[in-house]
RNA sequence: GGCGGUGUAGCUCAGCCGGUAGAGCAGUCGGCUCAUAUCCGAUAAGUCGGGGGUUCAAGUCCCUCCACCGCUACCA
């Protein structure tokens, strides 16, 4: 039997579930049931990503131990996944042992063939936050990196630890994507990683001496190895590699790794490099999808739009989630979620079309027959007609989902449903019911749609699959494999009873608009907000350490080859000086000039592409980082020091 | 700045290798009654972002411009 191995991205368990990770995971899953429908043994995984020196912190800020802190989430994410009906194989932590005695193996494998070796990082270190800040960090005047997190100088650190040796890999890698143009999908999401390699490829510092929460590297315990190299690993951990026995040798290579855009590189650079490094198979493919946006915006917790699941799942039943997310988003692109979008779609086409189509099936059925099929059926064209479609339906519908294209997939069937439900005004079985003779027809008609209804939910069954046990069970017939379904000439039905149930919009956003207002919980928020820093408190002296001015734009001109620069020439009462500000995608430099802004004026200077920047204009700026610049009354005096 | 993508009816989007525009939702009108007031039919005059080109013929190919998005660089 040919097998089929899915695994969505391991969560790090510092955030609780949200609907981002609803997405991935029900998109395995649904994979998955699809592939088993078809007839493939499948293996599924999931799973928490627990290490690192943030579990560590947010664990000593709640006085609990990371692992304590770790179950804690771990139960949510399970949790959630149960209500959403997500059936994985092995739910996988990096805290499980056999996956830390694999990652330990992988690395020493790797060191042994010489493509890890040791090493010193150079990094800049926030000593408050105790940690590395990324590269892409803004720098001070002074040069140093300003951390995101507490806003405070870094120091250039050096500490020792382990490569691996990823420069090694730009050529073999390229040389795999150019084999296989479909490893990553969609297409543009390769193109974007090819670019990237093209560009170079330096080494990885994969281990660090200051995270102490972590898999120990062999015969170096000062030394933790580092989150891609432990993350990544649990795609092959999590079937008992380095045992190469049972599942490993069944499942992998995987045929799908499902995850959002934000760690595409390291699933598609990284993760192949290892495991060329240690001789393994890569990979058949992966899956990037886009972002569920809200208002537009991308979903943020500091920003307090995340979506959480459960506010949906109070109305709605987890297949109407499910098949939301599976229909609405075309893979890749990011979709944005309304409620008023969701509430909507799942009325039109859930219950409207699939839910009431079998509700006046069965209704009729039990109305016209008592739930019995004599078996004296006459058929007409039509029926086979239905049969032929449907056929084709299959077809069409197994093509979108390999592809991946299950919104358009599901339109599909729902095309197919509206054709159910028009075969049934057409046919006006009521009339039917009516006239004694035609009582080998009206049972045609209502047979053939219990077949059509039996056949379509099983195309529909890996996205809502709990309501597609409902109708089996309704219709006193279970199989789950894809084609013609057929339970006979002469059978039982049982009641059916109402699938979706309505969901009125106003009273659901009059209770959602209640409940968001009590929302926060308190607990969450300790979870995932970093702890107060007192030392943040600036004292008078310190404060009156800045100057503050009030200039006037002189003249104002875009910096030649930049997007956001913005070379001003100000007064500032005493001086006539140059500065380079940061708001050209918001601010003309016509707009500015003769406008009255605040400066600091005694600011250590920075060469900006080869501008002297003498200070730095003062403005607000929200959290996507656009800047409002402050209106000052046309009488104040230039020069007048802010206080 | 470099690379890539998107821009089609009020909204969300289909339109493969070129042949004179489609669906769903919303709206309007009408029909049925089996059904969770559900279903069915009719109804859309949208410069297919702007301009130019190739062609007998272009949302569909080429060039260019504009807007937005992604990756990347530079940078606040």
């Amino acid at each position: 039997m040919s097998t089929f191995y899915v695994t969505t991205p391991i969560y790090y368990v510092n955030d609780i579930p949200h609907i981002g990770h609803a997405y991935t995971t029900i998109m395995a899953d649904v994979i998955t049931r699809f592939r088993r429908a078809e007839g493939y043994e499948t293996f599924f995984l999931t799973g928490t990503d627990e290490h690192g020196q943030k579990i560590e912190k947010s664990a000593a800020a709640q006085g609990i131990t990371p692992k304590i802190l770790a179950d804690r989430v771990v139960e949510r994410f399970k949790n959630l996944w149960q209500i959403l009906d997500i059936r994985y194989d092995r739910f996988i932590r990096t805290t499980d042992a056999d996956h830390v005695a694999g990652v330990q193996h992988l690395f020493r494998r790797v060191l042994d063939k010489g493509d890890i070796y040791p090493g010193e990082y150079r990094g800049h270190y926030c000593v408050s936050c105790e940690g590395y800040v990324p590269e892409t960090a803004e720098k001070s005047q002074s040069g140093n990196k300003i951390c995101p997190d507490c806003g405070k100088e870094t120091e250039l650190l050096t500490e020792r630890c382990y490569f691996f040796r990823l420069s090694a890999y730009e050529e073999p890698l390229l040389r795999f994507y150019a084999e296989h143009p479909d490893f990553v999908q969609p297409a543009s999401r390769m193109n974007e990683v090819i670019s990237f390699v093209k560009m170079g490829l330096k080494d990885l510092s994969i281990t660090r001496s200051t995270v102490k929460w972590g898999v120990p590297v062999p015969d170096d315990p000062e030394q933790t190895i580092y989150v891609w190299f432990d993350a990544l690993s649990n795609y092959i951990t999590a079937l008992g590699y380095p045992e190469t026995t049972a599942d490993f040798s069944r499942f992998w290579p995987a045929d799908l790794h499902v995850m959002a855009k934000d760690i595409l590189r390291f699933h598609a650079v990284y993760w192949p490099a290892f495991l060329m490094a240690a001789d393994l198979e890569l990979p058949r493919g992966e899956l990037i999808h886009g972002w569920w946006l809200k208002d537009e915006r991308k979903m943020s917790k500091s920003r307090g739009n995340v979506l959480d699941p459960h506010i949906l799942l109070k109305h709605f039943p987890a297949d109407a989630i499910r098949y939301f997310l599976m229909r609405e988003a075309p893979i890749g692109a990011d979709a944005n979620f309304s409620h008023q979008g969701f509430i909507t779609r799942i009325n039109t086409e859930l219950t409207n079309d699939w839910a009431n189509l079998i509700s006046r099936t069965g209704g009729m059925i039990k109305r016209y027959f008592n739930n019995r099929f004599p078996g004296k059926a006459a058929y007409s064209p039509t029926e086979d007609e239905l049969r032929e479609d449907y056929l084709e339906l299959e077809n069409e519908v197994r093509a979108f989902f390999d592809s991946y294209a299950f919104n358009r997939g599901l339109e599909r069937i729902m095309e197919y449903i509206s054709r159910l439900n028009r075969y049934i005004v057409e046919a006006e079985p009521w009339k039917m019911a009516a006239d004694e003779s035609l009582q080998p027809r009206l049972e045609a008609v209502l047979k053939t749609l219990v077949r059509a209804i039996l056949s379509t939910n099983t195309l529909l069954a890996p996205v809502i699959p709990r309501s597609a046990d409902r109708i089996r069970a309704f219709f006193n017939h279970d199989s789950r494999t894809f084609g013609w379904k057929d339970p006979g000439e002469s059978f039982d039905v049982r009641d059916v009873e109402p699938l979706f149930p309505r969901v009125d919009p106003e009273a659901f956003f009059a209770e959602e608009t209640q409940s968001e207002h009590a929302e926060p919980s308190p607990k969450e928020t300790t979870m995932s907000e970093k702890p107060q820093t007192p030392e943040g408190i600036a004292t008078i002296d310190e404060f009156k350490k800045i100057r503050m001015v009030v200039a006037r734009v002189l003249a104002a001109e875009k910096v030649e080859k930049t997007d956001k620069l913005l070379r001003l020439t100000v007064d500032t009462g005493s001086d006539t000086r140059t500065l380079v500000a940061g708001i050209a995608q918001y601010y003309t430099p016509e707009e500015l000039v003769e406008r009255k802004i605040i400066i600091v004026a005694n600011l250590a200077p920075a060469v900006i592409r080869g501008i002297e920047s003498k200070g730095m204009i003062l403005a607000a700026s929200d959290k996507d980082g656009r800047p409002y610049i402050p209106i000052i009354p046309e009488e104040t005096p230039v020069g007048s020091i802010m206080r």
